[in-house]
RNA sequence: UGUCCGAUGGUGUAAUUGGCAACACGUCUGAUUUUGGUUCAGAAGAGUCCAGGUUCGAGCCCUGGUCGGACAGCCA
């Protein structure tokens, strides 16, 4: 794949002066007053719990952007402090998405299961500090006696333990005397305020599950809060970026961090940033784990999802993606991004760079009367108009051929500028061709076409007849030596704008039961034949499609569609 | 009757010591076109949530509202 890594410069005003997005500027405020000694160091920091989706990718972006724009650094850091809901599948699969992006970490994968011990280590000594305690209340009991937004919450009546008693209460903690749900030890500070987060927090709970890297050797975990900021403390990050809803977390991060700060090591700073929301789709984590066990889509890298498995498989390129997330902008208000800017920065990039191939998905046959009937001959046409360097190929032309069924209409309204009956067409790279006669079967329905040409009207022959303008150019493939193959016609997975933005229903209500279509016995130019998984073609006047690389087989090709091209003829029939 | 955050065309994002609201997507014209694609030219569309205030001048500053979002997991 193509190596961008070049984020072009945003500008704004005709004298092209570059914008700073809100973390931008801090960061350059932050250089300019030599914080941090200049460094830059950002991370991703997903947990392995699902598939990444394209509001991660915006994330990936961002901190891998920032570093690439402040010659920084980005680490990729696994949150991985929940042995109950991560795998390593999980974990593979955000490696190779964060790759495909086209980013590389600094070093190797971190993982904050490596600060386990370190953790402890600092949750030993903020007990002996006095700041933190066991509490052998139930879960239920500890969430009422937090109190409400709006009203203060109680101490527990383990708060004021000893010193001695905590520090031997979590060792035992830690050595699996007791059993899950029997303690968790809480940072003391305080249970009024008015922040929820604050009211002495939870810092580790006993959970008895095998961690996918450690393995039995611990029982207690660290909770989020207590694991991130440190994770971050212990890696240098010095700009840490995380979404919104993490902004209520942030005086705990910082309470947290002072309390294990050396002088002189650098502190990381919680920025927040709005999450991605894009119209048509769902991004929670959740829902699309629910929409996999359904089996209501065919896995995580469904062509259909959001994820970035999925739009790989769907055909989109990186770059499409990283163009995407630099056009949608850093801010902190919500916002909901039209699918549209998406697929247009895909059609910008593939418009560029997909090589143009004729296919046929819905075949109505003409028979040319007038060639005959032992001939064939090579035309000559270009990869891309866009590209001269893709150069030109040859396609068989003969007697028999399959045009688009959409492409043909006996009762053509004005502005049909396609094949009708007594009009004439044009074949691209080919001949111009009149419809004489339509075939139709005992039902009814239009079988096949007898259609003349114009011998004289050969593209690029030169010939007066070759230069006539017709109305209409289409597409079309020589029916003796097209190759059968299957199309998967994919469209939006939900109908409504916000599948979840309903309070009354559920998301799965607005599905959108044609989001796939097949097609069998599609007809394509023979030099598909050996189309390698992954690659990615314009279908002329039809869409960007790619060969689908789990089942794609050599004389058993699939595609998919990636998007189709705009289409204002359709547009105005609707 | 809490804390924190946010509010700029239909949708996003700009406007960097306060100086006549810009760019992108989308929409609509027209031109070009052997892809009804691309490209090109152009248009419509906001007076910046509201009300006061400071100022020669406010989207930017101040005050008070309104609306929207986040927070009550031993999830992240």
């Amino acid at each position: 794949m193509t190596e961008n890594k070049e984020v072009p410069a945003r500008t704004t005003g005709e004298e092209g002066k570059k914008s700073l997005n809100f973390i931008e500027s801090i960061i350059e405020e932050d250089l300019k007053n030599n914080k941090n000694n200049g460094v830059v160091l950002t991370r991703f920091p997903p947990e392995p719990n699902g598939y990444l989706h394209i509001g991660h990718a915006k994330s990936i972006c961002l901190n891998f952007g920032l570093a690439q724009r402040y010659n920084g650094k980005t680490n990729l850091r696994f949150d991985d402090t929940n042995p109950e809901k991560e795998e390593v599948e999980y974990v593979d699969s955000i490696m190779e998405d964060v790759r495909w992006l086209g980013f590389q970490w600094e070093g190797e994968p971190r993982y904050a299961s490596d600060y386990f011990q370190q953790l402890y280590d600092w949750a030993v000594n903020i007990i002996k500090n006095g700041y933190a305690y066991v509490d052998d209340q139930p879960a239920e009991l500890i969430s009422q006696q937090r109190g409400t937004p709006t009203q203060a919450g109680i101490e527990s009546p383990y708060r004021n333990r000893s010193v001695e008693e905590n520090l031997d209460l979590f060792i035992r903690m830690k050595n699996g005397e007791f059993k899950e749900g029997e303690k968790v030890l809480r940072a003391k500070i305080g249970m009024t305020s008015p922040n929820m987060h604050m009211r002495d927090p939870i810092m580790y709970r006993i959970l008895k599950r095998e961690h996918h890297r450690t393995g039995n050797n611990w029982c207690i975990y660290p909770m989020y809060d207590f694991a991130h900021g440190q994770s971050d403390y212990i890696e240098g990050i010095t700009h840490s970026v995380c979404t919104l809803e993490f902004e209520v977390h942030r005086p705990l991060y910082e309470w947290y961090l002072e309390n294990v700060y050396t002088e002189g090591d650098i502190k990381p700073r919680q920025i927040e940033f709005a999450r991605l929301n894009l119209s048509y789709t769902i991004m929670s984590k959740r829902k699309l784990l629910e929409l996999v066990q359904k089996n209501i889509v065919n896995g995580w890298d469904d062509p259909r999802m959001p994820t970035i498995s999925g739009l790989r498989r769907r055909g989109f390129t990186s770059a499409s993606i990283r163009k995407f997330a630099d056009t949608i902008g850093v801010a902190k208000r919500d916002n909901v991004i039209d699918v549209a800017v998406l697929e247009h920065s895909l059609r910008e990039d593939l418009n560029q760079t997909a090589a143009r191939v004729m296919a046929v998905l819905n075949p109505l046959k003409i028979v040319i009367t007038n060639y005959p009937e032992d001939k064939d001959e090579w035309v000559k046409i270009e990869n891309n108009p866009e590209d001269e360097t893709m150069g030109t190929r040859e396609m068989p032309f003969s007697r028999e051929i399959y045009i688009e069924q959409d492409d043909f209409m006996e009762d053509a309204p004005k502005k049909f500028f396609r094949l009708s009956p007594g009009n004439e067409v044009r074949l691209k790279a080919a001949y111009i061709i009149k419809c004489e006669e339509v075939i139709k079967n005992t039902d009814g329905n239009i079988t096949e076409l007898r259609c003349t040409y114009d011998p004289d009207s050969r593209s690029g022959s030169g010939t007066e007849a070759s230069q006539r303008k017709v109305k209409g150019t289409l597409h079309w493939v020589s029916a003796k030596h097209a190759i059968d193959v299957e199309v998967r016609l994919y469209d939006r997975l939900f109908n409504d704008e916000a599948p979840d933005g309903h309070k009354e229903k559920d998301y799965k209500e607005f599905i959108n039961p044609e989001s796939l279509k097949i097609l069998k016995n599609c007809k394509v130019e023979p030099s598909l034949k050996d189309a390698q998984a992954e690659s990615k073609y314009q279908f002329q006047r039809l869409g960007y499609f790619c060969v689908d690389k789990k089942d794609s087989k050599p004389g058993n090709l699939v595609f998919n569609r990636t998007v189709p091209l705009k289409d204002s003829w359709g547009k105005m029939n609707k």
